[in-house]
DNA sequence: CCTTGACCTTCCAGTTGCTGGAGGGTCTAT
DNA sequence: ATAGACCCTCCAGCAACTGGAAGGTCAAGG
């Protein structure tokens, strides 16, 4: 099948289907006689998988990892297991992070009255006016 | 005072205060006869306004529009607060976003025995091997 | 047969927000 | 005079694509 429906199925831009081909994520599509990506069953299964890797925050390395145990029947779960794992604590970092961030946000807001004077504890804030 | 006197009194690399000017998100540095950049206190200011802004995970486009509200005498806080409640929301969506991605991942790991055995829910999940 | 439009190809440039390094000038202290 | 710490500019690269230009190919309709 042409790149735009294995595109489709897997859920995933032509251009990053070229790219992550370029980038050797994914072997290179066997091409017709016309010089077009031809694409199988097989090929669409492996790229729905990093498209759903990419959807939970793989990076592309962590990606390139799972490929590789993917297609290791010898593999050991607990391989799998630690990069998933290491990626739910770099989402818990983050989210923490996030929150702080908010916490501040709106904070600051809500001393804010929001009108038309130019009075702003956001503002002041980032000055860091309120000590001098 | 020097760049990197600034850098350290504003919290950013001299890197990033170069590329701040280069992008007009600061005014260029005042000059010395041998060609060095001259902060005073009210760029240190500025800087480390704008440093709390990125910290605070302002774009780099909202930090101009901070930049120039900050500069706007006539302001009125309602765009501020606007800016600042934008963010806020852009946060939580991301905040859901990966709250979701981590239920995903903690539920795919809390079946995954984590041994020698090939046998790994998680590569099955990312296959989508569940379901055929 | 010709044309139209939707495909496909490659390659190059841009995105965001820096960061690193090369290659060079300047300043300060010894 | 020289070492080392500054400073300067410019160019390249990071992640992970995305957009567009310039051109080849294919299927349908007149």
């Amino acid at each position: 099948m042409n790149i735009s429906d294995a595109a489709e199925r897997a859920g995933l831009p032509t251009k990053t289907i070229r790219y992550y081909e370029e980038i050797g994520l994914v072997a290179p599509a066997r091409r017709r006689d016309n010089g077009y990506r031809d694409y199988a069953d097989r090929d669409v299964h492996m790229l729905r998988f990093l498209s759903r890797a990419r959807g939970l925050g793989f990076s592309v390395a962590e990606c390139r990892a799972l490929v590789a145990l993917y297609g290791d029947t010898d593999r050991k779960s607990s391989d799998v297991k630690e990069i998933a794992l290491k990626r739910v604590s770099d989402i818990d970092a983050k989210i923490a992070a996030l929150q702080a961030m908010r916490a501040t946000l709106v904070d600051l807001s809500e001393n804010c009255h929001g009108d038309d004077r130019p009075d702003c504890p956001i503002i002041d804030d980032l000055a860091n006016e309120l000590g001098g």
